[in-house]
DNA sequence: TATTATACTGTACATATATTCAGTATTTTT
DNA sequence: AAAAATACTGAATATATGTACAGTATAATA
């Protein structure tokens, strides 16, 4: 699938939305009604420029014969777990730690992730991260300098920002004052890297 | 809604069928094709019957403008628009404001929301709001102090604490302490409130 | 440099489509 | 027993709609 425009974007989420509200795709006219375009053949090659790159399907002849391709995959839903951070030991998928689900696409995150993490704690506010705010985590220990981790230590697990000074040492940052860097040496300490936060979910 | 006969069962079951499989409605003749009638009338009947009895709404003139009433809620999942508070004046829901829309189940947040308000600017930071983080907006003007409503003075749109001081007198309270509050004096000026935040979501 | 893709306006037209009117017949409701 | 709803055929028509053609202009690509 190519790349697609800025304008073909607005076209094709102009398409989705009016169908979301109507039940039905637009037509050329009511497109350019919703964009401000003047011609219905504006319309027209946006949306041959948008079959041909894969996007939406034309059923040829037909009135409003428009429909998105993988427009509602009402599978790419996943159920994924809350696991809190009040319990030692590493958060494990294990039922015992699993508090709810949550159901929410596979693509919501610019990166896929495996679980959702319930914060405990002010050690990240600065970071805009509360408590009981869920971190989308990615099981990885893939991480860079300025990486939101989860980190364990033994059988501490911490939410921080991950910093590795040499080979030998890293050090976990947090976004508090009221906190202090805690300076992990690796050749007397073991350090697991469980994860790294890719978003952030927050119900009021 | 009164008592569906076999026959209107069969269309209503046929217009369902139709728009699984092509994305959109079917005209008076594709039913008439695919029940076997041989007059659109027998479809048109049908049709106005099932809308009569509130199965179905019927657009006026607007071909295959057909939508099934409480037909298929794809994992009840909708798709959210996201609008930017960079646009000054009310963040409505037209087009030039969508810069997205994100697919989440409806019952994603406690409360239901209707879009997603990107932030601009930290003046909610303490509150764990940072920039670019998508507010989940619940559309409403029953706002209570403490909640974090999304206001508007003339053009000026903000996110911040709701207190109303007395019944003349609301003050919009920031999170942050680098900015004042916002005392608004509904004798002398005109204070809209958009709606308040019922979630958050943020993508690193 | 030429060519292609993008991004439009504006006009025109064949046809796809909704919708009305005129019938016929059966069943259900009042 | 009359009226209304159901369930069709068949023909006619205004219009809603897709789509082609003729332009203009700019950016990207070869």
């Amino acid at each position: 699938m190519k790349e697609i425009t800025s304008q073909q974007q607005r076209v094709l989420d102009c398409i989705q939305i009016y169908i979301k509200k109507t039940g039905f795709p637009p037509t050329r006219a009511d497109i350019c009604r919703e964009l401000g375009f003047k011609s219905p053949n504006s319309a027209e090659t946006h949306l041959r420029a948008l079959e041909k790159k894969g996007f939406i399907s034309i059923e040829s002849g037909a009135s409003r014969g428009i429909s998105v391709i993988n427009g509602e995959s009402p599978n790419d839903s996943n159920e994924y777990p809350i696991i809190g951070l009040v319990a030692a030991g590493s958060p494990t998928l294990a039922q015992e730690n699993i508090e709810k689900t949550i159901s929410c696409p596979a693509s919501f995150f610019d990166s896929n992730f495996d679980y959702f993490l319930k914060v405990k704690g002010l050690s990240m506010k600065d970071a805009g991260i509360m408590e009981d705010d869920l971190i989308a985590v990615k099981r990885t220990t893939d991480v860079r300098n300025g990486d939101i981790v989860i980190a364990r230590i033994d059988d501490e697990v911490t939410v921080k920002y991950f910093n590795r000074k040499n080979s030998k040492v890293v050090e976990l940052e947090p976004a508090n004052e009221d906190f202090e860097n805690i300076v992990v040496d690796l050749e007397h300490e073991q350090l697991h890297i469980e994860g790294k936060s890719v978003g952030l979910l927050r119900k009021n």
